[in-house]
DNA sequence: CAAAATTAATCAATCGTTTGATTAATTTTG
DNA sequence: CAAAATTAATCAAACGATTGATTAATTTTG
């Protein structure tokens, strides 16, 4: 009948969980409240806390779900010894661009909950998640630069802010990045056509500019 | 007796504010409770509505307080027509560091605010905001490409995510951006003596490698 | 004294959570 | 196999706590 019915069967937590992390990256953690969220999914109320025990009980599922995935790829990349630093460079920039744009819902979750200032036990679980993501990408930067592949006076630190960061403008800021861009980023389809591969060349060639021309820089 | 007796008799209202910056910047719109902001500053609950109406009229406030100064630095940038591309470029980066670093609070509070799916009337508001600003920087790459100042082959659009982007991460992101920086980005000193004038010569240098470097990035 | 500022007390509404009852499905028993 | 016992899933209703807001009384100010 509606379109809740399909999943049933398959899984209900999964179910709910998905309809959790749209509603929590929309309104954020505080203000998605129970009652919006069973609504969404169709479930009873109490089924929150039947499945996992309390609201964020129901955040930190959405985490753990997504974690496992995170952690796979990562370590695909960083144990591809087999290319040089460019190379995987460029691996690395396909492979977390499609990821973020994918689950563009739970990254826009995940950044809002990282923004607040005052320290938790969450914001410490996410921290060390995120690292984990900035140091194969560090460690690829670095080698470069050890190998002679990249330049020496680069700021490897806060390129990672400038990756990380253009991506999270614009998946976090989907009003302004749409203005920008020209077309809806939040957009299924212009995400695949469009956007993915955008952005994927945009930042190899920022990062080659940046990385391995041969001009003087410090001028 | 307490730190908010030398503010009481300049302006209560404006101490107010500055309070509820922060705990907005901490918590987000929903996770800060009136109760919370009158205590942090020491005022009555009721003194809240008695001056700005309601909650949402003391983040309204915050907004009006910071529009300002916003506008007219942008101007001054836009109208000066006697240098070229590049040396706009300069100055536009130097001001929007400084600006950016130093309300760093205000900045956290708007983008948590801006990215919300959900189209508001807050949303549409600070959207127009942040789009003069956009499109000031837009002008500039613009007019630098027209007059052959800056390659032909660049993403100015993308290239805007990225300025605005790397900025945000850094402040948005204080666990992180502190771990991988090595200093704590937060702290008042670190920002004007280390994090302020590094992060200029990084965008600086980030946007004349990609700009005006003369080598094919086509390769 | 009149106006403005400030307070404590209180309001209805909503929050996340818990409850007891009911149904559906599964397992155990004779 | 069929009846009984047990478990899991689901529901409407209600819980105490907290929310933003308001009231009426009091104090301060010019």
């Amino acid at each position: 009948m509606n379109q809740t019915m399909e999943k049933d069967k398959t899984d209900k937590k999964d179910h709910i969980l998905d309809v959790a992390e749209k509603v929590f990256a929309e309104l954020g953690y505080e203000g998605a409240s129970t009652r919006l969220i069973s609504g969404e999914a169709n479930v009873n109320m109490a089924m929150l806390n039947y499945y996992f025990g309390s609201k964020e009980g129901v955040f930190l599922a959405i985490f753990e779900r997504r974690i496992a995935s995170f952690q796979s790829v990562l370590l695909s990349i960083g144990n591809d010894g087999s290319t040089n630093s460019w190379e995987k460079l460029n691996k690395y920039i396909e492979s977390y661009v499609d990821r973020v744009v994918n689950n563009n819902c739970f990254h826009v979750m995940l950044n809002r909950e990282i923004s607040k200032s005052k320290k938790t036990d969450l914001t410490d679980q996410i921290t060390k998640i995120l690292m984990k993501n900035v140091i194969v990408f560090q460690d690829i930067i670095d080698n470069g630069i050890k190998c002679g592949e990249f330049n020496k006076d680069v700021d490897p630190q806060l390129l990672v802010a400038t990756i990380f960061g253009t991506k999270n403008y614009i998946v976090n800021t989907p009003h302004i990045s749409s203005l920008i861009i020209g077309y809806d980023v939040m957009d299924k389809d212009n995400q695949d056509e469009k956007l993915k591969p955008r952005l994927k060349t945009y930042l190899k060639k920022l990062l080659k500019a940046y990385l391995v021309n041969e001009n003087d820089n410090n001028k």
